[in-house]
Formats: structure tokens, sequence, C-alpha cells
DNA sequence: CTGAAAGCGCTTACAG
DNA sequence: CTGAAAGCGCTTACAG
């Protein structure tokens, strides 16, 4: 009654364990009959299957870890819930664990995850997160893993993320083509590298039509519409506005957009904004929100791919892949129109 | 070299693997000069504890599961970020699923965690599960649970929500005192009890005024923003708008907003608009959103110390428990007032 | 197609 | 404080 093994499934239905074995991992060595007396059987005593035990002894547990800062932007949302699919789909659960952006505690689910053995890890770094510690506990045998979005430069592993850079150069080109030429980037955490890219991006691409990036504001991660409206606050109290507010994700961008509108500055006509990711409020928000496709679903199943691709082959070169996004021109710039200074 | 284990360790520094054991967790009945030798014994050989082996002899795995709709809304992301902190707190790893809302989806997940032999596992349940396949698959034993937000009436469990009744009774009462007197009701998905629950308390609430509901509309709930603003674009169609617009979710309040704005109606002004959780953007946006905060971080939290309560007491009577959610007042409903039609 | 035996890496009494 | 032995519930060759 308590606690059913094959051992009681083996007896109760005139069988060995090993063939009890078998017919729970549906072999078809074993004849149709035999299947269906021991299927009943287990039914009948209410066996379930320890997949523990098995994994002990099979050395997989047919599980992932996924380690990501949070899951309070949509984007990291959306990331998550595709590599759930994927991994369900290639019959592996998910241990999931959120680093709040503190390489410590990074360090410490990392650590658990190796214990709890799972087959590999997903890892969006802590944005003060150099691999360091990473290195150490994810000995290459130890935990297969894949990085993404976050680039670690001095870490060795496979690495799935955006072409930021590219991505706004184009953002840079757009607005200078509407004749903007004061242009404001709000920024996320200060140590993300994602947000060093964009700006990266932004200034080069400025840069290349004869402009300045006008000032570069900081932002917490963990509040990030309201860090969004605090940071335009402080660029408006500076006096007279920039042409466009460059936002690093379409969630600080909302923020924007709300801090403008309390001012009586209109976004788009007043002051272009845009954002990155085109989270699905970019399309509905009203102006709607010009904005950069970072496609997380992408990102999160071909991070799943790559990782199930190192687990079977260790010893592969390792890949880094960016992938390309996508410029949506939406209201937040269209609306725009150089004003008579 | 590839695969250190207690006896390589115990070999290696002269005790036996019982001493090894007791070592690697820490206990004080080993001599500390011999613990020294050992932890170093250990850093030296790269050993890594294997969870999994213990967790055989010990019957217990250290992990929870979690199984929600998905995590895109702002409020399910909260609630399992608070939960994750509470099950790491515990020092429990967290396996998360996404039942995406599919009652079979859920099912697979529930038996997938209970293979795995989950210490318990927290649920909320897809909005047309019924708790069927729950009853069999989580027998009492086989896998303590605790249910939470969405109520499973047939199902025996342990539950905590939200007392989402009277919450929306407050919020009738909060729009009759303005002097409104149509008021349309904007949902989430069709079968969601939660849904309903909160669609009753304002029936309840209207009625007391002698009052009705105008019409109520269903919204998928996959794209929340973009159902709001697809339930409003039918409800604007429908000639004369109502005077306020309750949406069973900020997220699904936002996709109202929009449209309204889209459509030249001012929220506030115009048409009142209240929604429910009080989620960051609630307070951000512009106007500002009259909500009921509905604490998921509380919630989780709870959620996590019940199921911890009901793994070690497995016996203990079933608690259901259901908080008081608190309305706060904002811009789109004080900004509001009778027209002289 | 089936059975007996060894072993996955730990923990837990039980002696010493 | 330490050691030898049994066992957690599976899987995997290897014989039959």
């Amino acid at each position: 009654m308590e606690r059913v093994t094959i051992s009681d499934v083996a007896d109760a239905s005139g069988v060995s364990r090993a063939t009890v074995s078998l017919v729970v991992r549906g072999s078809s060595k074993i004849s149709p009959q035999t299947t269906e007396r021991v299927r009943a059987t287990m039914m009948r005593l209410g066996y379930v299957y320890n997949r523990q035990a098995a994994n002990l002894r099979t050395q997989r547990t047919m599980t992932m870890g996924l380690i990501l800062p949070g899951v309070r932007d949509p984007w990291f949302a959306d990331l998550t819930m595709a590599i759930e699919e994927q991994a369900e789909a290639a019959g592996c659960t998910l241990l999931t664990g959120y680093s709040r952006d503190q390489p410590e505690r990074e360090n410490r689910l990392l650590a658990t995850m190796v214990e709890q053995r799972v087959d590999g890890v997903v890892l969006l770094p802590a944005s003060q997160s150099r691999g360091r510690g990473l290195a150490e506990i994810v000995g290459g045998r130890t935990a297969p893993h894949v990085v993404i979005d976050r680039w670690l430069p001095y870490h060795r592993s496979d690495f799935i993320g955006v072409d930021n850079v590219s991505a706004a150069v184009e953002v840079a080109d757009h607005l200078v083509s509407l004749g903007v030429r004061r242009v404001a980037y709000v920024g996320g955490p200060p140590d993300c590298v994602v947000r060093a890219e964009r700006e990266e991006g932004l200034r080069l691409g400025l840069e290349e039509h004869g402009l300045d990036l006008d000032a570069a504001s900081y932002v917490d991660v963990d509040l990030e519409q309201a860090g969004g409206s605090q940071a335009t606050r402080n660029l408006l109290a500076g006096g007279q506005p920039p042409d466009a507010i460059v936002a690093y994700a379409d969630s600080v961008a909302l923020g924007v957009i709300a801090e403008l509108q309390r001012q009586g500055v209109r976004p788009g006509q007043d002051v272009a904004v845009v954002g990155f990711d085109d989270i699905d409020a970019a399309s509905v928000h009203h102006p709607t929100l010009t904005t950069v496709a970072t496609f997380p679903g992408r990102l999160g199943e071909q991070a799943v791919k790559a990782l199930l691709a190192r687990i079977s082959h260790p010893q592969a070169a390792l890949v880094k892949t960016r992938f390309e996004a996508r410029l949506h021109i939406r209201e937040t710039t269209t609306l725009w129109s150089r004003k008579a200074a």
C-alpha cells in the first residue's frame, strides 16, 4: 500500500523485476499479453515509477536547469515559456532558479542544480556575473551548459544571443532619417552587457551621421517601468528635452512614455521613443511603440537545442550564435516631426 | 577523474565512507581535524555531492513542483518569484511546468513531477481543470500539494487564494459612490473561477444599489492586453459607452485603456476603468490605474509555508484560506465625473 | 521472451 | 569518533 516497487509488481504478476522494468519503459521485447498483465497489476497496486532510482542507474535525470535573473520582465517570461516548452518536448523537466541579478545567488543555484544532477543548464547570467564561479562549479564534464542573451567574455561555453549592436545601429539610422538630432539613451542595469551593446550600437550609428549620444541614464532592472519613468524625470529636469529617447527595453520605454505624458510632453509627436524587444504591450499601447523585436521564443528554442546537442556531444566545438533583430516602426517615431526651434 | 564518489574520497583521505558522508552533511560528530582533511581531499579530487543517490536513500528529494498556466502575466511572474524565493529558503529546488491552461498538459506535468518524486507541489490549476485527473495522479500519499488562486470545488486539498467576491463588491461600492451607473465587465478566460468570482462580486455590489452589470466580455488569457483592447472595441461598437469598465486583471485593463485612448475616449474622465492585481504598471501608467491589490508575493509565500506544513503533517486537517484584497483608488476613477447627458 | 545477480552513490543503524 | 554491512528502487548485461 504505502510504497509499491517493481518487485511488488513482479511478484503480483508472476514475472521478474527485469520484465516489469522493460514493461515500464515500453520495450517491444515483451509479449503484448505479458505487457498487458503487468500493466493491469501496476494499475491495481497503484505503482508509480521512481525516476530517481532509475536516474541513479542510468546516470541521466531527464531534468534541465534554467537560471535567469527573474521573470518579471515580459521578455524573460516569453523566453522562459519557450524554454519550458522545448524542454518538455524533449522529455525533460525544468528546474528553475532566479538569480535576482546577484552573482552569489547564481552560483548557489548552479551548485544545487549540479548536485541535483541536471543533465544540463541554460544560463542567463546575472548582470554582474563574469562567469568566474561558473567555470569552477560547472566544470565542463560536470554539467553541460549554454549561456544566453548576456555575453560572458571570459567564459568558455556555447552562447546564443541577439545582435544588439547592429540592431541599435539600425535604430540610429531610423531616427536620423526622421531628422532627429538629440538622442538620449535610458539604460538598464549598469553592468549589463546587453545594455552596453545597445548603447554602443546607438553611439556608432549616430557617429556615422556626425551626431553624439546625448545622455545615458541607468535604471534599476527590478522596477523597469518605474525606472524608465524616474530616468525620464531626470532627463526632463535638465531643461530642453531630447528629440528622441531610446530605452534599453520596452518595459523601460513604457515607463518613459508614461512620464512624458504626465509632464504634458506628447510621446511620438514631441519626443520620439524607441524600445527593444517588441513585447505584446508595444503594439497594443497608445501610441504604439517603435521597437526592435528580439524574438525571445526563438532564443529559448535554440538554447534548448544547443544544450541537447552539447549533452550528446560534450567534445564538439563551442558555438556562439547571434540572431538578427528586427525594427518595427510604429507611432512613437512616425508621429515625430522636426520642431521649428 | 571522471566520476568521484564518497568511496574515492574515503580512500584518499584514509577514513570510511560513513565518515565522509557525515562530513558532507556537516555533522558535528566528526572532529574538526578529520573534517578539514576530508574537505581538502574533496576539493582536490573535485568531488560533487550526488543528491540523487542520497534521495534514494532518504526518500526526500528537496525539490518542489510548481505548476501554473504561464508566467506572461506580471501577476503570475510575481507569484512565481515569491514561490521560488521561499522554496530556496527552505532548501528546495523548484521544478516548474506551465499548463498553458490545458488540463491534459497539467496532468502530464503533474505525473512527471510525481515520478521525479518532488516532495510536494504547488498547483495553480488550468482554468478548465476541475481537479479530476489531479485526484487520481496525486493520491494524497504520493504527493502532498496545495492549490492556489483558482478554487477547485470538487478537490480535497489545502487552498490559498484571494477573497475576490468581497473585493469586487468594494469596487462596485466605489464606482457607485462616484455616481457611476452603467458598469461593464471585461473578463478573462471564460471558465476561470477567478473571473467568475469577480463578476459575481461586482453583480452583488451593484444589485445592492439597484443596478445591473451592463455587459461581460471574454478575453483570451494568452494575449491579455490585446484581449482587453479587443473587448473594448466590441463594447464601443455597441453604441453608447458605459460609465465604467471593470477588467478582471490589470493586464487586461491596460489594453482597455489603450483602446479607449485610440478611439478618442479619455480613460478616467470619460470612462472610469478599474483593474485587479496592482501590478507595477498600474501606478506608473498615465493615467494611473485604480485597482485591487491582490498581493501575489504574500500568496506565494503562504503557499510554500502551507505545502511544507502539509509535507510534515500529511494527516492534518485541510485548510482553505482567502486573503483580503485592497482597493487602490487612482486617476482612472477619481478623474471621472457624471456627464450632463 | 524471462530470471538471477551486480551495481548506481549514497545513508543509517549497529558495533566497536 | 570510526568501520563494515545492508539497503533505497531501479537497469543492465548475461544466461537460459
